[in-house]
DNA sequence: CCCAAAGTACGATCACTGTCAAACTTTGAT
DNA sequence: ATCAAAGTTTGACAGTGATCGTACTTTGGG
């Protein structure tokens, strides 16, 4: 599988990791930062995908595909493109399945802090 | 009473923030540190105070009186001296108030991770 | 065909923090 | 008095990671 894709289309596809080969230990690293926390707390509350200009956040262009990069090799979203856009999806379910009240207890008590 | 102790033991009582001044980013801060969630997860399982020393570290006593001076500092433990021993006391049931599942989620399941 | 939009890649800084060794302090026991 | 046990304090050092600007790539539209 994952046949060997050329290029034009193939690079602009991430692989995304098994939930089941993240521990803990990474998604807290890639939780830690405030950045990445307001990600995907924002990801959290909309209940659904959006792109990253969609999101507002207090850094310059590259530190957030920087940012984006850390939460997608933590299993946390997933990236996909429409256009020249690339959207993100949190991996709710699996991430509760794996770690049970993190995301809860981390991100949706993001009241402001 | 309470009187202003000169030395020989003022110097000896540390001070304790209350926990509602703590920030979810100040524990996530303590906790992303594996040294400091062992810690943490130990006196959890232990469900009683222990002395510092009775906690095995992978790290040299300078290092792990760091620890515990950051664990401290975040409202995480209590401590107090009992000889020459420091003993550590989880603060479980004020965390479990400002920060539901946060340990649930961050310490109980620490298995082997 | 060319341009703007949306990200990405690449270095270069820069601050933070985990680490240790060595010297010191306090306490309890001999 | 002295000693050992248990931590603490104080630098020093090294690795990590968040940040930025600049240059680059891909895509869709005029």
């Amino acid at each position: 599988m994952t046949a060997t894709r050329r290029k034009s289309q193939g690079e602009r596809v991430p692989d995304h990791p098994d939930i089941h080969t993240i521990s803990l230990q990474q998604v807290l690293d890639a939780l830690v930062d405030p950045v990445r926390r307001q990600i995907v707390g924002e990801l959290y509350a909309a209940r659904q995908d959006l792109a990253c200009g969609t999101i507002d956040l207090p850094v310059s262009k590259s530190t957030a595909t920087h940012h984006f990069h850390v939460l997608r090799e933590a299993g946390l979203i997933r990236q996909y493109y429409v256009g020249t856009s690339r959207m993100n999806a949190l991996r709710r379910d699996e991430i509760d399945e794996v770690f049970p009240g993190l995301l809860d207890a981390l991100v949706a008590r993001h009241g402001r802090e």
